[in-house]
DNA sequence: GGCGCCATCATACAAACGTATGAATCACGC
DNA sequence: GCGTGATTCATACGTTTGTATGATGGCGCC
């Protein structure tokens, strides 16, 4: 007996949580219904199978997250300010969905056709950044090198530190959820990620 | 008729790129035996399991690879050289080895137990990294932060460089099984981590 | 009150899954 | 040639899976 409202929200969320942790294939809709306390046919009749779910729960987190990483592409400062911004765009989104990085690892892995939600995403958000790359290059503060991969490498430091927490954990007693953990790995990647991308007055040699 | 012989090893192979490609869930033990020529009852016959397969997957994959960091961390050079020695052997892994990224990568994604040869090889390649960052911080030519973090920084570098391969090939038009390509992505990697490391000198203000 | 729409429910179904198992075949040594 | 152990094979089995579907109840409107 589910009379809770919004048994389609209950499902998002669940399955949010389980294609994370379980992946696709390893999620059955009999664990995200039971995990909803929903009926079994629930998914088929609010998003038609299985697999539209999933294309669901990816665009759920993504869409909110293209338009907050824009706007700190576009916000006013320095483009390595800009892209410190970007970067704790990303750590914010990441502590509103823990699942995300998760997620988005998880589509970059599989040979399954990537979720159009997530192309778009990846795309505009690697463009968000390349621009603003280009511009710290055209005014000299940002190194030389391929705007795009340089992206990638920003990317990569938020998304794979999220997903080596348990590592973290063990190998430095970290306590993932703890406020000051959590400012002590923002702070981390932001130095990591401006020192990677600034350039350097010329050496004398 | 299955005369060849190595049937162990072909379906090693077999479960190796499935895996990488559809994740543990996702490859069934008819997929693995199909794709090796094998009998149905190979599997269990073999390796006992599905899972123990897995992890046989995962230690083929691992365990050679453990002694190649641990001997470019142990060469002689300069700290920073050592860790581009480290990156550079990542890099000659996955190419040896182009399944070993996703492998990894799914196993940090999940909530299913580590295999202990991954864990293993992770704890060990952190360390390896680790002291010889911290060998650079104490002669003045690496930065200060914490060397566990710095190391998972350094790791994340080839690994989402690898994963994102799609990415390349539509962003860039590259192609990765070009050896120009490849280097050129050795080549950036090994730049932007030697730029996220290298100490730099005191800004005079 | 009846009707239509929506949401929930319980169940059925065909297919797929990993494991188990006994039979058959192969390889090797004596 | 025989015996033994290893390997391969075909099949069975219980379980799980995603989808389909008809029944039922709730609600709003006429």
């Amino acid at each position: 007996m589910n009379h809770a409202p919004d048994c389609a929200a209950r499902l998002l969320a669940a399955a949010r949580a389980l294609f994370a942790r379980r992946g696709y294939d390893g999620t059955s809709v009999r664990a995200i219904t039971a995990k909803a306390k929903a009926n079994l046919g629930a998914v088929t009749y609010h998003f038609g199978s299985k697999e539209a779910l999933y294309h669901k729960v990816i665009e759920s987190i993504t869409e909110p997250f293209v338009d907050r990483v824009a706007a700190a592409a576009a916000g006013a400062g320095a483009p390595l300010d800009r892209i410190e911004a970007i970067v704790r765009t990303v750590f914010e989104q990441m502590e509103r969905h823990p699942e995300m990085p998760a997620l988005i690892i998880r589509v970059l892995a599989s040979e399954r056709r990537m979720p159009p939600p997530a192309a778009r995403t990846m795309q505009r958000n690697i463009r968000a950044l390349s621009e603003t790359i280009r511009a710290g290059q055209r005014d000299g503060s940002i190194r030389t090198g391929d705007p795009i991969l340089l992206s990638m490498s920003v990317v990569a430091q938020p998304l794979h530190l999220a997903l080596t927490g348990r590592l973290l954990e063990q190998g430095l007693g970290l306590d993932r959820h703890d406020p000051a953990t959590r400012a002590r790995l923002v702070r981390h990647v932001v130095e990591t990620v401006r020192a990677a991308l600034a350039r350097q007055p010329k050496a004398p040699s």
